[in-house]
DNA sequence: CGTCACATTGAACCTCTTCAAGCGCCGTGG
DNA sequence: CCACGGCGCTTGAAGAGGTTCAATGTGACG
């Protein structure tokens, strides 16, 4: 276990084909995982927060590519250190339950991208609150951007739905980063 | 372990909710994996085909509901015969990896979501002919529906999709459940 | 004060959906 | 045996929703 290293606004923490050496745990701020397609686009797999553990995706190399979204504070720990230490069983149970959760995040993205714009942001505003344990105003820690890459849309349309959940009074804008829910259960 | 089972075609396997007791190994046939949505809508979620276990999505209850697309054999394995046997650290480490692999399929199945209709079509039918061992020749032992359910797709847009496929010339279709990729490297 | 990055808004276009109809196969029953 | 009905697949035409291209707005920072 390191001290926390900072890391800037958009710099790399690893990229995608880069031995998978470390284990990453958030501090404070905001990460983006993602692919990068064939066709040069870019699909956000992954939003990480303070608290969040991340890098285990794969076992040699890794098959996404991080970058701070905001200024960062990360403890980065070395995998040996804790692979040395086992066959141990508990730390085998607690990979299995991260996995799992991962899968189930996954899953849930996977119903996600299959509804319209609209839904997905709202989707993706309730994930943020719950992610962010709050309850009615969320900070976007993201541009429109990542937020388009992650719901597979475009940056045009995740404006445009959010001005318009304004304008049904769904939602408030006070900044663009900032999100009061007016009904955080019925928003559906 | 018990003998295998026979399945009907559209025979629940298990349902949403039902206690997750037992898993399953089929022998022949092949399975369809669902939600059922608020809206009433379906989202197949996986195909299980000879060979593959499945019914491990919970630990307690079932989150999805299973049945059969066409005729199975299938066998039931009593839960709890495998866990008596273990903290099992060999166990534990396969569960670990079945996971792992379901949580990359998840994840290229999201990525195939974000993608255009043929697109979509077009990575269902490589990954068949993956999940059967063939190349060039494959057969579709499920109906229109289930592969538009499974894609995010109508009926009607999968059955053009693969008309127009047929009239570039990329597949052939001798038979509306069998499939041949005239060059299946290069589909894409 | 100018610039740059990000956000917003508008209008034309395109893809997929929706609604509707027709076809072919197969099992059932007269 | 053939007629009928159901089910699944296909095809067509109209409509909705998102993308694309383009322009404008706005805040942060040198």
């Amino acid at each position: 276990m390191c001290a926390p290293t900072s890391y800037a606004r958009n710099e790399e923490i690893f990229g995608e084909g880069e031995p998978a050496d470390f284990l990453y745990k958030l501090e404070t701020g905001c990460v983006r995982a993602y692919h990068t397609l064939d066709n040069g686009r870019r699909q956000l797999v992954a939003f990480y927060v303070a608290g969040d553990l991340f890098g285990l995706d794969a076992r040699e190399l890794h098959t996404i590519s991080t970058e701070a979204t905001t200024p960062c504070m990360i403890r980065v720990i070395k995998r040996k250190a804790l692979m040395s230490r086992g066959g141990d069983l508990a730390m085998l149970k607690h990979l299995l339950d991260v996995t799992a959760v991962e899968l189930r995040r996954s899953q849930s993205h996977n119903l996600l991208l299959l509804q319209g714009a609209q839904e997905r942001v709202v989707g993706f505003l309730h994930e943020m609150a719950e992610r962010e344990h709050r309850q009615s105003e969320i900070e976007l820690h993201m541009t429109r951007r990542d937020i388009a890459d992650y719901l597979g849309l475009t940056v045009e349309t995740v404006s445009r739905t959010l001005s318009l959940l304004e304008t049904e009074a769904a939602i408030s804008l006070p900044t663009p980063w900032r999100v009061v829910l007016h009904d955080p259960s019925a928003l559906n």
